[in-house]
RNA sequence: GUGGUCGUCUG
């Protein structure tokens, strides 16, 4: 519907301006459909609006999440002959992809060139990049990065907190998933709901079902109360375990809550 | 002057 209304406003002589454009791209790629969301790009052109680096970068980060870096890099250079340029959005998209498609030494390749390119990193290049690592078990590098981020006194957030904590579940650090929390409470950052989430589920696939069990009891109390992606993860906890009573219990209280399960 | 793009949780 939106592509008709835009087509009908062009039909009655009202140019959409660019960011309807690029409001219309980013819908199609939110519904995957990326071949869709290229061809508003070129009709823009045909139609007189010159796509700006948002148009780009919202196709370039949608086909960097469906791993389809040849394609992304291949827009990346076709910024350019629109004598656009790249900015840190569309590096942090880039990194994503390559992190994706498990190629870590060509996202941290593309790391060091966006420097060598007079910008820095923010929060978000580095937490997509220890993400990467997280992600692989790569936990020296991770944490690494970790300090790195520290000494070019970027403030870790809670984003960067909950990657790592659960890279060290990932990799049955629970030892190192503590300390990360401690570290977390001490910084004074707030733990969110997804911190918890990490916990519980990491305590789970380490065998310490009660433990996490107790954690989402106590979550509330902490002012996050439990959402549906808790429940999912603390039945299937119970499920793995062979506690299929517990999980049919939580999964009544899910319901009663008005939340539906996976 | 307003509106559009990037990071972490189960499935």
């Amino acid at each position: 519907e939106a592509k008709e209304m835009v087509a009908s406003m062009v039909q009655i002589g009202v140019k959409p301006d660019v960011v309807t454009y690029n409001s219309l791209i980013k819908g199609f790629c939110l519904q995957n459909k990326v071949k869709e969301a290229r061809g508003v790009l070129d009709e823009m052109i045909r139609e007189g609006c010159a796509p700006d680096i948002y148009s780009y970068n919202i196709l370039i980060d949608s086909y960097c999440k469906n791993k389809r870096i040849d394609e992304a890099e291949q827009l990346f250079d076709e910024m350019s002959c629109m004598s656009l340029t790249s900015d840190l959005v569309t590096y942090n998209s880039v990194i994503m992809g390559y992190c994706l498609a498990e190629r870590l030494k060509e996202a941290q390749e593309v790391f060091e060139s966006l420097i060598v390119h007079g910008y820095r990193p923010n929060i978000i290049t580095y937490s997509t990049l220890l993400d990467g690592f997280c992600q692989k078990g790569l936990m020296d590098d991770a944490l690494n990065l970790f300090k790195k981020l520290k000494r070019c006194d970027m403030k870790p957030d809670v984003v960067l907190y909950n990657t790592l904590i659960q890279g060290m579940y990932n990799v049955g650090n629970l030892d190192g998933a503590s300390k990360l929390f401690t570290e977390l409470i001490m910084q004074g950052l707030q733990p969110d709901i997804q911190t918890y989430n990490i916990k519980i589920n990491g305590l789970c696939k380490n065998g310490l079902v009660s433990d996490a069990y107790r954690i989402f009891r106590e979550m509330e109390s902490y002012g996050c109360p439990p959402n549906s992606t808790t429940y999912n993860i603390i039945i299937q906890g119970f499920l793995r375990h062979n506690d299929s009573p517990s999980a049919s219990q939580l999964i009544d209280e899910m319901v009663e809550r008005g939340f539906s399960g996976d």
